[in-house]
Formats: C-alpha cells, sequence, structure tokens
DNA sequence: TCATCCAACTTGTATGACAACATAATATGT
DNA sequence: ACATATTATGTTGTCATACAAGTTGGATGA
C-alpha cells in the first residue's frame, strides 16, 4: 500500500507513478508488472483505476498486454520527440534554417543514389506539384510530398522520418491557413519558386548531386531570405 | 451504431478508430466528443471499453477530459517521432551519416553564434570529456554533452531539439554496452578522437566557421569509415 | 515418461451503482 | 421584473461484482 500525490484523477496519479517507476528502472524493459490485484492492493485503488492506468502506458507503447498473462515494460523507455512548434516568425526561420541543412544534404543524397522506383514517383509527385504551382494555398501539400519523396529517394530512413516530422507540422497548417501572414501572394513568386522545384527535379533525375544540392539551397535561401525580410519589416515598424 | 475493425482488443479497435476520426478531422481541435453514453450507443461497446479508451488518448495528449463536461480534443494532432533506432549495423551507418549533415552545420553555426556563456559551458564540457578521453566506456557520456553544448551554442532550438533526440538514443546504449561489438578500443584511437574533438573546439573558440565544420565533417567521417569497414569485414567473412 | 486434463491465475468485457462536478432550467423571494 | 437560490439533468470519476477468454503449471493417470 502506497501513497499517490494528490491534485489529479487517481488514474492520472497511477500513470505518473507507474511512468516514474518504469523510468527510474524499478520495472525494467522487459519486466513484468505486478498483477491488476497486486496493483489494486498496493495502491488502495479500484480495478477501473489500475487498468485505465495501464491503458494509458499501452497507448503510450510503455507496456505491452498479454490476456492471461500480464503486462510487461517494453524497451521504449526513451521519449518521443515533441512536434516541431515554429511558434513565432522567428521559429519559421529557425525552422527554415533547419531544413536548408537537413534537405540541401537530403537532395544531393538522392540525386546520387534515387532508384529507377524512386524516379517514377519523383515525377509523379512533381507533375502535381506543377498543376497546383500557381495557387498559393493548394500547393503545400503537393510541394510537402515533393519533399518528402526527395527524402526516400536519399536511401537513409532517418531523413524520411526527420522529413516526416517537419512535414506534421505544415499538414495541419496547410488545411487552415498559412503561418506567416500578410505575404504577398504574387504570381511572379510562385513561378520562382516552381522554377526552384523544376531545377532540383532535373538535377535529381540527372543523377547530379552537387546541382541538386546547390538548387536545393538556393531554393530554401530565397525562403529564409523572404520571410527574414518580413521580419525585419516588422522590426522597424513597430 | 458503427462496427469497428476485429482482431484486437476492442478498447484498442476503439482507440485506433477515435484516432483516425481525430485525425482526418471528423473531430477538430477543440471539438467536444460524444459522451460516454452516446459512444457506448454508436459502437455497442460496454462503458469499460469506451472509457479505457479514452484514456489511452488522454495519455497520449490528444484528448483532455474535464469532470462534469466531457472529453475535449487539443490541438496536438500531430503525432511524435519515434525515438532513433539504429537497429543493425546498417543502421548505425546511416544514424552517423543524419549526424554528420546535422553537426557539421550546426558546428559550423556554433562558431559563428556562440555567445560567452556558451564558450564557458563548452570549455567545462571539453575539460570533462578530456578527463576520459582514454576511457573506452566512460566518454561516451562527455562525449554527448559536448555535442549537446556544441547544438545549443548554434542557437537554434530545433538541432537542440533533434541532438537530444539522437542522445535519447545513446544514453541507454551507453549505460549497457556498446552497440557495434568488437571494435579494438585501443588508444591510438582515442587519442585521435580527443585530438578531432579538440580540433573542432578550438575552431568554435576561435570562432571560424568553416573550420568547425570541416572539423566536425572530419570527426564523423572517420567514424562512418570505421563502421563502414567492420561493415565490409563482416560482408566478406559470411 | 509422457500426454491429458484441470485448477488457479491473469487480462478483457459487461453491468450497475454512486460520487463529484458543471450547466441550464426552474423556483423563489424581494 | 429582476436577482438569487434551488433543483434537475447530464457528464465524467470511481467502486464493486460478475463472467468470458486466455495462459500456465501441476496433478493425474496410463
Amino acid at each position: 500500500m502506497t501513497k499517490l500525490e494528490p491534485k489529479q484523477s487517481l488514474s492520472a496519479q497511477l500513470v505518473a507513478e507507474l511512468r516514474e517507476q518504469i523510468a527510474n528502472g524499478t520495472f525494467a524493459p522487459g519486466d513484468k508488472l505486478p498483477s491488476e490485484n497486486e496493483l489494486i492492493k498496493r495502491y488502495q485503488v479500484s480495478r477501473t483505476v489500475v487498468r485505465e492506468a495501464i491503458s494509458g502506458l499501452r497507448a503510450d507503447g510503455i507496456l505491452v498486454t498479454r490476456q492471461g498473462v500480464g503486462a510487461f515494460v517494453t524497451n521504449q523507455t526513451a521519449k518521443r520527440l515533441e512536434p516541431f512548434d515554429p511558434g513565432d516568425l522567428q521559429g519559421v526561420l529557425h525552422m527554415l534554417e533547419f531544413r536548408r541543412v537537413i534537405e540541401t544534404e537530403t537532395a544531393g543524397l538522392a540525386a546520387e543514389r534515387r532508384t529507377q522506383e524512386d524516379l517514377i514517383e519523383l515525377k509523379s509527385r512533381f507533375d502535381e506539384l506543377a498543376a497546383h504551382a500557381l495557387d498559393a494555398k493548394g500547393f503545400v501539400l503537393p510541394d510537402y510530398h515533393f519533399h518528402l519523396t526527395i527524402a526516400r529517394a536519399a536511401q537513409n530512413p532517418f531523413f524520411v522520418q526527420i522529413e516526416e516530422h517537419i512535414g506534421a507540422q505544415i499538414i495541419p497548417h496547410s488545411k487552415l491557413h498559412v503561418i506567416a501572414p500578410d505575404i504577398p501572394e504574387d504570381l511572379s513568386f510562385l513561378r520562382m519558386v516552381h522554377a526552384e522545384h523544376e531545377s532540383i527535379y532535373k538535377a535529381i533525375v540527372a543523377g547530379d548531386g552537387g546541382a541538386a544540392r546547390n538548387a536545393m539551397r538556393a531554393h530554401l535561401d530565397r525562403s529564409l531570405k523572404r520571410y527574414s525580410s518580413v521580419l525585419d519589416t516588422l522590426g522597424t515598424s513597430t
């Protein structure tokens, strides 16, 4: 019988308690958790509370349960990375700088390693991107898919994972509104962006890693400078 | 009344179902979920199942519940990135390639942007690293802290986040064993690694971004080639 | 020795009851 | 008529009991 910290629902307290015990090694990966009845006796709560707590940890991937056997701790002890949150405009700049680093090299590796299957999918993505090239709001998602396909062509799963993680932030925003406000969406700009995409695409098709790196870096450099000028404008106006 | 996909526990099915409906926008962030009684009627399951499902989504941060009011969808729709799992030796190579891309630029930015506070902490980290330089097992954690401090000095939070994410995989392994087996841990190698660390450190102190990039790239290049040769050896021996 | 069966234990699901809390409708007093 | 209690209703939180379904290990018997 152990006491729990108050101020929350009992199940939430028990979740925190068990999570703590797993983190500090009381229950190591692979270990079997005490049975529900034992947890009931130990913490003096109902089975409902115990089961909801276990249910929560199971949803987190920290536990797996087997009917008739018990609940076991996985080796998923490491915390998962929270979604990238650009936050303010400064954060958008940081994000673009980060993407420039990642995706420049991704494009280069993609050009050097892409398979025939990659080229087929990349063409499909590029065509869709071209179809929405002049649609300021509609080109965001195809744009993301284009970049994601490039990451896949780089033949390194970590570039794909990080690209998906970046995109997880982009997709919901694309459904609602643009992050930065008051950016003129003139056609000349959209045409320029598409020209940049085209040069990236051609370099990858040609298998020219250096050209792909330069094209991608230039592409994200322009975005960075564009947002940066907006930040300066806001800075001088206030 | 809606049917659920079988082949799992009912609560797990309902978790998947609700997660899907939240993902595809049926329940948008801020919306109130149907009450437990309504979910019971709709999916023809007991309240136990409904509550465990909601409990799981709540642990994931997708829902928040308020007693007497209801369950509400948060804007935490984007899923968190799973820990980087190198898996086999091939994965270790992918990880090192990924790190080379990230950390080369991180070191360069750190050299160009580091504050006085950064330099003070970096010196502390480097001294500790020097103290463990010839300890094959004990230098892993100070090594990680050294790299993490460099990421902080780059003044871009995303580089810090990704570095922490990489480290979340390194730390548990450092407590147990080295990932790759049978690597000779001779002193000459450890001395070389430390010399590389020193050149990175000096370049950042000097504020020379180019030198810092070169030093970091060389550092990770060596690791990459070293592991790569191991992979070749294993490949030819089998 | 070996196979079979069974008893005990574990998790999964269902149901009923009540407590705690929030909100809106209703009643009440002025 | 208005402001203030009061009540009714609906919601989530917790407890208890019962049974189903799955697993394990030992007892039993040939």
